[in-house]
DNA sequence: CGAAATAATCGTAAATATACGAAACTATTT
DNA sequence: AAATAGTTTCGTATATTTACGATTATTTCG
């Protein structure tokens, strides 16, 4: 999973967002300043060629849908975070963003009955 | 704050890592596969053109320390990464790599004991 | 002092990323 | 079929990053 710039991740951000759709569509869910259509175009095409997008031509125009889900990319980019800035523990990383008052006692005792729930399944 | 790229931060961990000292130092501490001297210096004093070190001249080197501060870097760079990926949630965060399993409930449960205790000061 | 060692600086080349207009292509409308 | 509208593709220009050798500066040692 090739490291995505800048831009390629806003775009990223905008297709995980929106789901499958057309270059025109994602450009909608992009924050101000936009950049020109081709400009997007352009990163949009870094994507596809990078694995991230896919891409099937509907009449005139392409729709791509997201090949890397947000989440494994969330996880893998994390890993890399925690690896280097907390000794690979993200225990580590909760406490120190709880000592920062980032998350509270109350906030972390919610997620604890969240995961000690039994399951459904 | 500007932004790092990729071996300027592997720099910075270094110098975070080390403390105040001189190039090779640095480059003792950065991983494999090492980049040459000339390289690592060049990315050094870009770091000090950015304002994340700064460097006195001792004999014919020149010491570095960092001017910006590993925690810092840390909370400005997740809280960046944490509005793009959990709607600017820290809870979120955690929940989301609790469910993963990468802290468990024990693990947040010390956490909680952390900061409930009450602080000395 | 002169030679050797050590370190920084300069210049530049190559790769990559960013940016976007012009042209080409495709479908729709008249 | 021609005009129009929507969309992609191509080409190219600029900026930034990466990389590092050659040179220069400084210190140390004989």
């Amino acid at each position: 999973m090739e490291k995505l710039t800048q831009q390629e991740e806003e775009a990223m951000l905008a297709v995980w967002q929106v789901g499958p759709g057309f270059i025109k569509d994602f450009m909608d869910a992009m924050p101000e300043p936009k950049a020109p259509y081709t400009t997007v175009a352009s990163t949009v095409k870094n994507l596809e060629r990078k694995g991230y997008l896919k891409g099937e031509r509907y009449a005139n125009a392409i729709r791509y849908s997201a090949k890397v889900k947000e989440a494994d990319y969330k996880k893998r980019f994390m890993n890399g975070f925690v690896n280097s800035y907390f000794q690979n523990s993200y225990k580590e990383l909760v406490a120190f963003f709880a000592k920062d008052k980032k998350i509270s006692a109350a906030e972390l005792k919610e997620i604890i009955d969240l995961i000690e729930k039994p399951q459904d399944q």
